[in-house]
DNA sequence: CTAAACAGGACTAATTCAGTCCTATATTAA
DNA sequence: TTAATATAGGACTGAATTAGTCCTGTTTAG
């Protein structure tokens, strides 16, 4: 199936848990404890979030990370690309000089691309502030679904797919 | 990053290599042979299409698969579902009777939701016909694309991201 | 100057996926 | 009726990708 891969899920949530909590300045251990993410995958995520402009970093004693910007500047496509990538769900309409053996000319990477903004667009439209109040934009469709691993009998946070 | 399985975009390629060609019975080894695709695997497609309903099959003798229904009622929903299960980009807002260990009520799952729910549409909304006649649809943007493998050097059909 | 915390990379382990193979069943043709 | 062709369905293996850990260096507060 589409997936998103379970680092940029994780980022979803530990940037979601901070969006919630202004101006308070996270370490990555505490953020972990907090969320019950494996810290030193929180440690990657964040130092990538930063690298890609999302959350500010503050080194030495005392320091930790905030975001760098209001959460409703914050956009899931920014989440997603800073963790996994470029959106492209296939390497021939996304990447730039690929060269295809299967077919002389495919007939299918215009369409590839039209459905990678489609898909970009998408995440892009919806914010980390909107993630933080779903009651306002998204009213609940059924039950107020639970959010975790389910493949598997696993405990601990598992596979998540799209 | 998002990627979609290599299984998938195969099968996008054998679908639209048999909808160019209508009214002719494919064998799982021909389409192979035709498309350049592993030959095991191309059966193995064909056989789940053929579950989903996208082609039918004839068994024995002269047997092989054809289309179910024009290329124009046959969606890369249909497709990407029938190879890969629903279209899902997490496990929680997906699934039915998950429950999520890292909160207590996840914020986010009515998101992903919405998310998903964008995706289908827009695989929905693209039809195997559209892609076979990608010019009408679907103008060139730069130059066009070809399509292929690009991840490595490898020369063999390899990894496709999404 | 010491401790806390991030930066960055290398490395390992686990999971997932692609691909192959084998046996059974159905159909056509001789 | 028999032989050949082709799909149905599953089990199994190898490879690729990913998640996660660890280590060393740098920065800053006290």
């Amino acid at each position: 199936m589409i997936r998103l891969s379970r680092l940029a899920d994780y980022g979803v949530v530990a940037l979601t848990h901070i969006a919630l909590r202004p101006g308070r300045l996270f370490t990555a251990a505490d953020l972990a404890a907090e969320t019950g993410l494996p810290g030193a995958t929180v440690g990657k995520l964040l130092k990538q979030f930063c690298q890609a402009g999302i959350v500010l970093s503050h080194r030495g004693a005392k320091g930790g990370y905030a975001l760098s910007r209001p959460p409703e500047r914050i956009s899931m496509r920014d989440i997603v690309t800073a963790v996994d990538g470029p959106i492209a769900l296939t390497d021939c309409a996304g990447a730039d000089d690929s060269a295809c053996h299967l077919e002389t000319l495919c007939p299918t990477s215009s369409a590839w691309k039209k459905i990678n903004a489609t898909i970009a667009a998408a995440l892009g439209d919806l914010s980390l502030a909107d993630l933080a109040r779903p009651g306002h934009n998204f009213p609940p469709v059924g039950a107020p679904a639970p959010r975790g691993p389910a493949r598997g009998a696993s405990a601990a946070p598992s596979a998540r797919n799209l």
